[in-house]
DNA sequence: ATCGTGACCTGGA
DNA sequence: CTCCAGGCCACGA
């Protein structure tokens, strides 16, 4: 499929795929939407969009398997790690996770 | 066309 | 664990 401008729609749809309980980082969501270099316009993406876009923003951290919510934002980092835990994640007290564990890797085996 | 920006990544000390 | 430095890249003004 066409490699547009579709990076934005691209991220989106993927994130949008992503099923509950797994998480991906944002290097890994670049890296299927065409640019694998390009994680920081992912993160960036997931500011613009922010809460309440629909999004389940909360299934991206970074590839240590923290949360990388940057700012003043302290209120959607507890939040973050919270609807993980609901799904079954398991979050440490320094907001990370065992990302190996619970990557979502498309489809492949 | 350039410029600034950043919810990144990796590696080293 | 923390802190620092360089690289990479799409996007809006």
């Amino acid at each position: 499929m066409p490699q547009r401008s579709n990076f934005k729609q691209q991220v989106i749809a993927l994130i949008k795929r992503v099923p509950r309980g797994k998480v991906m980082s944002y290097g890994q969501v670049a890296a299927f939407a065409g640019s694998p270099r390009a994680a920081r316009q992912v993160g960036g993406i997931l500011r613009a969009q922010g809460p309440g876009s629909g999004l389940p923003w909360w299934r991206i951290v970074n590839n240590q398997g923290a949360i990388s919510i940057k700012g003043n934002w302290e209120a959607d980092k507890r939040l973050q790690a919270e609807l993980l835990k609901k799904e079954g994640i398991e979050v440490s007290k320094n907001f990370t996770i065992n990302i190996d564990k619970y990557r979502f890797s498309g489809n492949k085996p």
